[in-house]
DNA sequence: GCCGCATATAAGTCTTGACTTATACGCGAG
DNA sequence: CTCGCGTATAAGTCAAGACTTATATGCGGC
């Protein structure tokens, strides 16, 4: 999952969502928008824009002198996936780890330390989260 | 979204993937894992769970002298909610502009200014760079 | 209490990559 | 053709962070 290498970086997340919200921008209009909230230059947002490219986040159009840049859906799509499915595998553990608590939370009282040498079978607890 | 600087990494990203696979994993099983398809040492890997318990990607449980971690699905949702937030506005914007890159390449003819429509205005900048 | 195992932290090194300045490239205008 | 503007690339610097070895902590067994 390359993706989130790509990711991976505030200013190009910033340039994603901009991109997102705008639809398409030129070179020079997202390097304003990166000038003036990291401070960075030119070369450097060109830079960004650059592994964008490469890593097919955003298609590039020539409209005279000027490099119009829009987001691509595949990508972002791509990794969402990969969450999703770890997602999807937490979820279905998490399930079966309710039913088990569920149906032996009476009959199974503490049985561990007779053996050590086995890694943990199943959780004790279920950890509630939001 | 601190959340991407930490999947940013491959290795935290594969521990990731095992411990949602596995359902939960003792550092010791995370640090075999880590060693045998990176070939790092258990400091390494110990780092790497900081960084996830941090981010509250993983929960950690006692047992006994070992440690045992599981998958968070907060996070993951919140870095999905992320991805699908962007696709959103990216969709809504949906132009021609992603079918005729993707099949105009045969016919290299851009006509510029053939379209009024405004849909990327703020590429000018009133102010030069330094 | 003492020892050993499982894991975490400390301290230091080294690589990665994000930034800088300087420069090259391409296109439209005159 | 030449100039100027917009953007990309080159080359070099610097800092973040991923790794190392060495050491501390905590728990169970004896």
């Amino acid at each position: 999952m390359e993706a989130f290498d790509v990711l991976g970086d505030p200013v190009r997340r910033r340039l994603l969502e901009h991109l997102a919200s705008a639809g398409e921008l030129s070179a020079g209009g997202l390097v304003a928008l990166a000038r003036e909230e990291f401070g960075i230059s030119q070369p450097a947002v060109s830079q960004h824009l650059r592994v964008l490219r490469e890593a097919g986040f955003v298609t590039v159009r020539a409209d005279g002198p000027r490099r119009v840049y829009a987001l691509r859906g595949e990508p972002l799509a791509e990794a969402e996936r990969w969450l999703a499915d770890l997602r999807g595998f937490w979820s279905q553990r998490l399930d079966s780890l309710e039913t088990e608590l569920a149906r032996g939370r009476r009959a199974r009282r503490h049985t561990r330390s007779t053996d050590p040498d086995h890694a943990a079978p199943a959780a004790d607890e279920p950890r509630r989260m939001a």
